[in-house]
RNA sequence: CGCGGAGUGGAGCAGUUCGGUAGCUCGUCGGGCUCAUAACCCGAAGGUCGCAGGUUCAAAUCCUGCCUCCGCAA
């Protein structure tokens, strides 16, 4: 028989589906998860409809106690959370700043897992920016939350590179996992006590804000390939768009072409659905939806929406 | 009750105002041309027009209810 392996009290804080496998892995290495703290549902969707965050259903599933509070800027929430005793809280895009009381209330104190390398790419959407600024490179880092905002001592860090084709929804996704792994051995490190703090080099700071709705309509006058890492950064969602006839043309997926040269915003469909950009390049659609209508190939919209010679986006 | 759009052969669409033979682009299958082809030519198959009622001599089309999908907004 080994030594008794006393398990730490772990509270989660997680919204969206980035936190998820992070909640997994805790749960898989065999932590002692006491509760999640996740956002109040919200009203989504057509018709208002209230719905969970992912991250609560995910809590609920494995019969995890659930908090939603609107704010831990709370006494109630502060004694419900020392009531709880937790040893260690770990926070996954939850979506809220810790207050001071919070943050110094676990012995081992709060660790964060945030999607890049930083000081670089601090804030709400980090994947999304890495890629408009056609980053090759980013990562996933953990580290020991203080009262700013990502601004805490890195604990780990792991890079991978950004494939060129590569949109926001599959780095999230991979980055999630990634997260998740480095979250897994960060604490496995903790509890061996090898872990190291670095203080992040604050002068190397960036930030990447929310995404604003304003961002997603395309400007054909840069050249193709920026306009390409601005669709990749914001697909699958909100998605970069563009008007046709005076309709909403959301771009999925495309790719810069050479050889076709036109007006700015001319579309050229002699050989794909292609349209001209600015500094004389060229920008092929890949995977579109029309207003109304389903997501699905630039081939296939084409076949029922023949485009006149000459038509120009806006 | 947040606002709006759409369901038509396998795919994407037109036709609906003003009821009267089911149409286009592509795919599939067969044939032809070609050294050859995803190219071109000829031909064929394939549709309860989302579902259920109603009006009518007659409904994809008009009326009512329901289901599903999408855009905005959040």
């Amino acid at each position: 028989m080994k030594g008794v392996v006393v398990k730490i009290r772990v509270v989660f804080m997680g919204t969206p589906e980035f936190a998820r496998p992070s909640l997994l892995k805790l749960i898989e290495d065999g932590h002692n998860v006491v509760a999640v703290f996740t956002q109040p549902d919200k009203p989504k969707g057509r018709g208002y409809t209230l719905c969970p965050p992912p991250i609560k259903e995910l809590a609920q599933r494995l019969s995890i106690e659930v908090y939603q509070p609107k704010t831990l800027r709370d006494d109630n929430v502060l004694e419900t959370l020392q009531a709880l005793a937790p040893d260690l809280i770990v926070v996954v895009a939850y979506g809220k700043l810790l207050p001071l009381k919070i943050l110094t209330l676990p012995p081992f104190g709060c660790i964060n897992v945030h999607a890049s390398l930083l000081p670089k790419y601090r804030g709400a959407a980090p994947i999304q920016w890495a890629i408009i600024n056609g980053e090759k490179v980013t990562g996933v880092t953990t580290m020991m939350m203080d009262i700013g905002l990502d601004t805490g001592d890195i604990l780990l860090k792991k890079e991978t590179p950004i494939g060129e084709d590569e949109t926001a929804g599959e780095l999230h996704d991979r980055l999630a996992v990634m997260g998740a792994e480095l979250l897994s051995e960060t604490l496995k490190r903790m509890a061996e006590g090898t872990l190291e703090r670095v203080e992040q080099r604050h002068a190397f700071a960036t930030y990447a804000p929310m995404i604003d709705k304003t961002l997603r309509d395309i400007n054909w006058s840069q050249p193709a390939e920026q306009i390409n890492n601005l669709i990749r950064g914001l697909s699958p969602y909100p998605t970069a768009a563009t008007t046709l006839k005076g309709k909403l043309l959301k771009i999925y997926r495309a790719r810069p072409v050479s050889g076709v040269v036109g007006l700015v915003g001319e579309v050229n469909t002699e050989n794909g659905f292609v349209v001209c950009c600015g500094d004389n390049t060229a920008l092929e659609f890949l995977e579109v939806q029309y207003e109304g209508g389903r997501r699905m190939s630039a081939e296939e919209f084409l076949r029922g929406h023949p485009i006149e010679y000459g038509t120009v986006l806006e």
